[in-house]
DNA sequence: GAAAAATACCGTTAAAAAACGGTACCATAG
DNA sequence: CTATGGTACCGTTTTTTAACGGTATTTTTC
């Protein structure tokens, strides 16, 4: 069968080297073009020529300035048209919910295979999906054991950035100009949540599921 | 001026699509030459033929199975003819200087140029060493600043694997067989050593730092 | 073979974290 | 309009953490 035209492509991760080499990568294949690649979310968005879209983005979920939740809700509200994939280090069923809910449609781990890379970006180009095994093998997983993935409101998203510093929870409390008792509240709903029992543990999730950068 | 021979290459990293990526970015340079690609340190060791050994590896330091730290010590021992150089996600001092102890030559970000991938590359291939601008002046400002660069022993580095979970001191000591009194002497040395001020910092310094793997 | 460093240990007190139990307000969704 | 979910708040008790100031033994280094 004989490819009519190239899926074109943009890119957004911080690592440089992990970029150009994909770039690299999907270039040599004929029937990809990459028309951007960029460092960050903000880049990205500032890069995209709207009379120039490209059909598929993948991007990070850790990046700097704008990170990849953030981005994907942007692109997806902007430009619905543009497909997203996500590139996770990570396979933590947070992190999938979140990016598919803010528009993702395939998400991919680092470390799979190229042949999976192209795979997924052949599926979502035709398709406009692409669902691995592993992503539902995940999902339904989570589902199967504690009940249901974990949702977090934006209240506790960014509570949960502050327990990855050296603050007591009553320093939070005055950073965000709450009660004490309030912020011990979104602690504890979040140990029941996340399934743990110490701050240590919120931290751990925190980065596990890319809310913070480290 | 034309190379007589090519550099010979390995790399370790647990991310497949980086690999082949930095892979495919090297292989077509004509002077590199990549004789083996491994996912971690122990895949990396099992793959290498004494006979066909690479002039340089780059290896990440965060690896499963065997990271980056372990696997530069056992190859630099076996075949101090190899020169290693690093990859990191971050440029923290520890990372830093726990790898160049531990016999690398050089030490890069993720997010550098590929040029200066190759300019590294070179560098030590021709002289053995390559030490970048950030490089130096990490070290630099780390020393100007709090006087030296934290040094941990291993039954530290050990400890601090366990901060980042949800075991108390209590249950740490009870895993290490030690008495509580000791690990709390070992966390207020470590509160020194690594300028912070709670378990929290403590597992952020052990994941920023690549000791645990997350 | 003495000094220095690392290891393992102990006691005390104050502060913070964790585990309970609650109330009240407000928006908006049925 | 009333039920629901999110937000903000409060009190009490127990456990854990953190900040002190120590000793004894072994191991390493000079």
């Amino acid at each position: 069968m004989i490819q009519t035209s190239k899926i074109t492509l943009a890119l957004a991760d911080d690592h440089s080297l992990f970029r150009k080499g994909m770039a690299g990568l999907l270039s040599s294949l004929t029937r990809f073009e990459i028309l951007y690649d960029a460092a960050n979310g903000r880049e990205l968005l500032d890069l995209i020529d709207p009379n120039n879209l490209p059909q598929i983005v993948l991007m990070d979920i850790n990046m700097p300035e704008m990170d990849g939740y953030e981005t994907a809700a942007v692109l997806h509200k902007k430009h619905p048209e543009v497909k997203i994939i996500a590139l996770s280090m990570y396979d933590n069923e947070f992190s999938i919910i979140r990016m598919l809910k803010n528009g993702a449609s395939g998400y991919l781990l680092k470390d799979c295979d190229p042949a999976e890379l192209v795979r997924a970006i052949e599926s979502v180009a035709k398709s406009g999906y692409y669902h691995s095994e592993l992503l539902s093998g995940r999902l339904l997983h989570a589902l199967a054991g504690q009940g249901s993935v974990p949702e977090l409101t934006e209240k506790e998203i960014n509570f949960l950035r502050y327990c990855c510093t050296d603050y007591t929870y009553k320093e939070i409390a005055e950073k965000l100009s709450l009660s004490p008792r309030t912020i011990e509240g979104y602690r504890d709903i979040l140990f029941d949540k996340l399934q743990t029992k110490s701050r240590t543990g919120l931290a751990m999730y925190a980065i596990k599921s890319g809310i913070v950068q480290i």
